[in-house]
DNA sequence: ATTAGGATTGACACCGGTGACATTTTCGAA
DNA sequence: TTCGAAAATGTCACCGGTGTCAATCCTAAT
């Protein structure tokens, strides 16, 4: 049986924007009025939105054309309740560096742009006992379509086996193949530290020093191990006095950095884990009244905005952060397509020479 | 008449931990499991989860008490479609430094901890021609419960006036009284200003400079306007040629110290309206062979986290921005209660002195 | 011309709440 | 004890979509 609906009917809905009189951009139209225009039933109109193929060609035209003319979007809300799963798309971050989770919020909300999603933002504190009974209850809620896990939430594997057992789908961006499969964006973090070092040797330095991350990150152990690497290739060591901690944080590299200086054979070169770190080795090489590359030459990591910002700027291994963060977004964003081809994007850092590095003896 | 549900109906919905044997924590509990094991209507129960008054106390404790045992959350997209509101709060965007709105977010991520209320993170370009009706569509579509806006899209006007019309509510930051009355956060940045100016003044600086936002910027006039007072109150006077403008970024602040040194009587100290272009002032005093603060004096605006990893540690104002995403959010969230009792916050800043100023003359 | 089987489309309940309004209780005043 | 208004609670439709499954429409094969 035909849907007929009968003019009246359809005559004051065709014009949404004139009903009322006064208000023009109010009661936006629903998927009913789309079906009564388009003289089907609301399901088909459902199909139509969700792109299902078993619509015929010229029903999918009429309907399209009446979504058009109406200016119909889909009601997310009422979306999410009849499937059970919402447009929002968490990221669920710990990541001490505000410019790293910019970035990451950028990448994704550039590949974002345009779809029915939305970015919400789930800060999480790994150290709290409810961490993950949180998160749990926070997909139980709200649904989400989907998550993205930087580092070092990524690396978290209670939470990817919970995340496994939840309904969510996700991706973690992480330098390492990790234990629990899931689909991902790895960055070859390794290889940036092999950069730093070779940078470093190539220009002749012998007694190279190395701050690192917390050992909790793998990210720390992968730039030390890329790192190492390359001195061996150089046929260099790091000595185990040359190598401190200092907690990807700025405050840690300055410490780090003293440690350093204090030693009865200062390094004429440092490689620190992260921007922040050289940072903080920035202030106690001038503390200890050094110059800046003349005396000591400083690489960081990461290519955060501070780094070009630095006198002088500083030489660093850049991770292309936002379009990680978008990458992430679309690998996460195929499954709403129906399409999962790909599983697994790499990205390799990039040494980026600038004024914190010079040749030992440089006057 | 009672509602009369016999144990038979209420005894498996009372276990939801044990149902399906396997599953733990799947299929959470709805409004009418609650109902019916606390043997009342579910609309009485969506009161309760609303607290509204009328409800007898014994009825609510009971309820609350199967609330509590289930473990219930009411579902927000079903709360939203009836309501026609979601649960979102838009943070819409427009400001070009990080630091800034990575502080806001922690503020808002502050408030809204703890409640039914998730951040969605909404970008927006003042340039672009849509700009207005993509937030309208943005309004449109998801139904935010409110929208926070910090500068410079607080100042967009003809923003206001269509948020006026649609159906939100919003909290503005900025440095002024707006034209379109609404509830705000207010900053009191001519006081930072005048705190710089009285800093260099008292220091013994007479030839001092400005490098200051763009003009579209209301905080632009205040931070100036504030500085050219405590000048006066000095005795000093802001010479035109010694005010340069520096967009507000890093690059502008580079160019505006250059053209600020290559006059003829360059200054001893300046002022830059941002601790970016500050950053920018170091880059150019330092190519220029000045020493910091010894030949020349800087002051910055904001305390973002690059003034302390400076060398030397920038002076600076600051403005406690964490608190105001806080207090914003707060503001919005009292209409939630009812309770809408204040209408403005006003935060003042404080000026940190730091390494990077100092008398003239210092050797 | 018929007919089987896939291609399309529709009917209807339901997702989990809330709004408007009706009904039942409750309790102080008469 | 009785009555009426206020207090408390319930009924039922609806928010705007989707899932399930049944019904109808085609098309090629018989």
């Amino acid at each position: 049986m035909k849907y007929e609906a009968d003019p009246e009917d359809v005559e004051p809905i065709s014009a949404p924007q004139a009903a009322g009189g006064e208000a023009v951009l109010r009661g936006k139209a629903t998927i009913n009025d789309v079906a009564r225009l388009a003289k089907v039933s609301k399901k088909t109109v459902s199909r139509v939105i969700n792109e299902s193929p078993f619509v015929k060609q010229k029903t999918r035209d009429t309907i399209k054309a009446v979504i058009a003319e109406l200016g119909f979007t889909p009601d997310p809300q009422a979306r999410a309740l009849a499937r059970r799963k919402s447009f929002l798309v968490g990221l669920v971050y710990d990541n001490p560096s505000p410019q790293y989770v910019v970035n990451i919020q950028r990448g994704i909300l550039d590949a974002l742009e345009g779809t029915d999603f939305q970015l919400v933002l789930h800060p999480c504190d790994r150290s709290k006992l409810d961490h993950v009974a949180r998160i749990q209850s926070f997909i139980q809620q709200h649904k989400p379509f989907g998550l993205i896990l930087p580092p070092s939430v990524s690396e978290d594997e209670p939470l990817a086996l919970a995340l496994n057992e939840a309904d969510v789908d996700y991706v973690r961006i992480a330098s390492v193949e990790l234990d629990t499969p899931s689909r991902m964006i790895r960055t070859l973090d390794g290889d940036g530290g092999a950069a730093a070092g070779r940078h470093l040797a190539d220009l002749g330095h012998r007694n190279i020093a190395h701050i690192h991350g917390p050992l909790s990150f793998r990210s720390t152990h992968e730039r030390r191990a890329g790192f190492e690497r390359a001195l061996a290739e150089a046929g260099l060591v790091l000595r185990p006095e040359m190598a401190v901690e200092g907690g990807y944080t700025f405050e840690g590299g300055v410490v780090a950095a003293e440690l350093l200086l204090a030693q009865p054979n200062p390094p004429q070169a440092i490689f620190a884990g992260n921007d922040e770190m050289a940072t903080g080795a920035y202030v106690a090489v001038r503390r200890a009244g050094f110059r800046i590359p003349e005396d000591i030459s400083i690489v960081g990591f990461d290519d955060t905005p501070i780094a070009g910002r630095l006198w002088p700027a500083l030489t660093t291994v850049r991770l292309p952060i936002r379009e990680m963060g978008s990458a992430a977004a679309t690998l996460l964003l195929q499954t709403a397509d129906g399409v999962t081809t790909k599983k697994l994007i790499t990205f390799s850092p990039e040494i980026i020479v600038r004024g914190s590095t010079a040749a030992p003896g440089t006057p």
